[in-house]
Formats: C-alpha cells, structure tokens, sequence
DNA sequence: GCGTTACCGTAACGTACGTTACGGTATGGC
DNA sequence: GCCATACCGTAACGTACGTTACGGTAACGC
C-alpha cells in the first residue's frame, strides 16, 4: 500500500475553490486552472479528484444546494408556520455579502444548465425541492387553501425571491436588502387577503 | 471609390445570429466562428462590422433590450392603465417560444454581467428602465400612492416577472405559461388590497 | 473600360482551454 | 529499512478560441 489520501475534504475543498472563482469570476472565468490555483495545488490534482470539469461542476452545484439546503432548514425550524415562512424566504434572499456570492454563482449555474442537460436536471431537481419546502410552508400557513392555490402561491413566491436574488447580484443598489425584504414581507401580506381568506 | 456596404443592415443580420447562437448554445457556445456560421458569413466579415467580440456582445445586448422594449410600447398603449400594466407584465413574461429564447438570452446576459463591467452598466440601465416604466403604470393605477411605494411595488413586479422568466428558462413545467399568468395577477391584486387601499 | 479603393474571405498566429501520459515522491506494510 | 504502490506534479497534446495580416475581388468615379 501506499499514502492515502482523505478524499472527501479534496472534494471540498475543491468545490469551494470552484464556487470562489465562480462568484469572482464568473462563468466564464470558470476554469481547471483557475480551480487549482485557487485550491492551492494542480490541474492534475484536480483532475484525479474529479474525473472531468463537469464531475466538478456538479460536485459544486450540489455543495451549493446542500448550504442554501441547510440554511434553510435551520430557517424553518426555528418557529411557528407563519414566522417559519418568512424566514425562510428571508434567508433566500441576499442581505449578506456571503449570499451576494452565493446568488452570483446561482446565476452562473443557471445560465450553464441552459447548455448542459446534466446541470439543467440538478437546477430543476433543487429548485422543485425549493417549491414544495415552500409549498408545504404555505399550506401549514393557510391550512384550509386547496393544494393547487398552496403551489401557485409557492412558486410565486420563489420565483420572486430568486428574481430578488437575481438582479441584486448585478444591481444591489436597487435591489437593496430593504427592497427585498419589503417585496418578500408584501407578497407575504397576500396570505391574509387573497384567495378568499 | 468602391463598393459600398449597408452597414446598419449587416450589425442587425449579425446581431440577430448572435442572438439565436445565444438562445440555442447559451453563452459557452457564443463564438465568432459560430456566429459567422449562423449569419452565413466568415469571421473576417464579423470583425469587419464589429471592432471585437466585446463590440458584438454590447450590440445584441441593445438589441435584445430594443425588442423587449418595443413590444412592451405596444403593450403599454393599448388600454387605460390597469389593463396596461397587466399587458406590459404579460407580455414580459414567456408565453412563446420567441420570448422563451429571449429570456434564455437575457440569462446568459445576466451571467456575462457579472464578470464584465460593461455589459453589467448595460444591464443596470435597461433594467432600470423598466423598473421605470413598472413605477409610472403603478402611479397611474394608484394616484394616491407615495412615489416610494409605488417603485416599491415596481421592484417586487419585475422581481416577480425576471424570475419567473429565468426559471421557465430552465423548467417550463414547473412554470408553465397559466402560473406565470396566474403569479403576475395575484401581484396585481395586492395593488387593491395593499398599503391601505 | 480602367484604375482606384473599399470591402471581405482566407489563413495564420498566439493563447488558453480540457485532457492525458508519465515520472517522481512520499507513505504504508513487512 | 526497504519495497511496492497509491498519489500528485509536470509537461505535453490536440483543439478551439479571439484576433490580425494579407491578398483577391467587386464596384464606383472618371
């Protein structure tokens, strides 16, 4: 035998510095290089931990999903429906510099799933995942709703949080973190007066 | 002299051929060689008509902002200005496969943005430009409203609709053109029910 | 109709990419 | 302590990119 090495924290470590130059970078500033100097070590390297650039762009896009993933959790644990709810929305939204970041690579990996029927599948895997955690949030909130006015109203509301992070990644003067939390706190408003409530 | 050439109808055929590289390869796949294929030209003739690639990115940029911008006119016209305001949502929103391609294009807009400070200015103008436009049809509709709750309002809306365009871009099931229709009206009915109306 | 000139296609250049092959090196078992 | 082997850095390959230089070609003025 010989020296072995702790595969898993490579992967992290490697997915993290894939995420930094995504969100410094961009797309297209995406690449193996680019990856290895910002994990310290080399293209080989990379490339023995990940069989290709697209292994690791989805080893990336799924380490984006599980942080937002637990965030999220957290968010919603933390409370009755209603304040769960908003919370959750909430910490969708950008009010830090650390999910400015992460709403960047966000656009990066949406944009790359319009070529790449891989990472498309995972965008549409996440983002249902997103709706129904959504969705069954509304339906606590308003447990008489039908279960079709419970999804519009989730997707709704994702839609517009990811819109929210969206253009604050390119103009965060305007879409400030006020903005934001004012159009999340009004759509949530909707649940006490639509829909024959 | 020599023959002259109608350069006004060559940036319009090439930026149209960018435009449809975009929507069908999205950005990775937007190249000089690819674009001269689609436009049936060679790149020399491209870089003839364009200083750079830069150049040619900026132009398809005002074109997409141009087609957005014209229909939304038209839209806007027609109707006192609630049915307005609705028709210019509406018709930002994807209902076709034109404009299914053309919010493709505006993600891969969105991305390149963030790593190029030109086409990220662009995009702050143009989308502010339509925040603008959102903000007057609210004014209108709601006379009595405050300047700063009516481009409150403006903001959650094309929050809303940008959204909801990104994310047919990638899952048309999932927002389907009767929730994106059924999102953007149950917005609209907040503007009866919300800041004290 | 002919020379001049604007225009565009061809082809090459330099660069950077993803990927691969190979050699060195450190580490565990014995 | 030494060997075998798993691991990683180096360097190269092929490709495709943006860009540039140059030569051919078609059209306008006279």
């Amino acid at each position: 035998m010989a020296r072995r090495r702790d595969l898993a924290d490579q992967q992290r470590r490697l997915s993290a510095a894939t995420w930094s130059v995504l969100a410094e970078r961009g797309l297209p500033g995406l690449t193996l290089r680019a990856v290895a100097e910002r994990a310290g070590c080399t293209t080989g390297m990379v490339l023995h931990t990940f069989a290709d650039k697209q292994a690791l762009l989805v080893h990336a896009r799924e380490l984006l999903h599980r942080r937002t993933g637990q965030r999220a959790d957290a968010a919603q644990s933390a409370g009755p429906p209603r304040a769960a709810l908003r919370a959750v929305l909430w910490q969708a939204a950008s009010p830090t510099e650390e999910k400015r970041e992460e709403a960047r690579v966000w656009v990066g990996f949406l944009a790359a799933a319009l070529a790449d029927p891989v990472l498309a599948d995972l965008h549409r895997t996440y983002n249902r995942r997103f709706v129904d955690r959504i969705t069954t949030l509304v339906a606590a909130v308003r447990p008489t709703w039908p279960p079709a006015d419970c999804a519009a109203t989730a997707t709704s509301l994702v839609a517009l949080v990811e819109g929210l992070n969206a253009l604050a990644a390119v103009d965060p003067a305007t879409y400030s973190d006020e903005a934001q939390r004012n159009a999340i706190d009004t759509a949530l408003d909707q649940l006490d007066t639509q829909r024959g409530q």
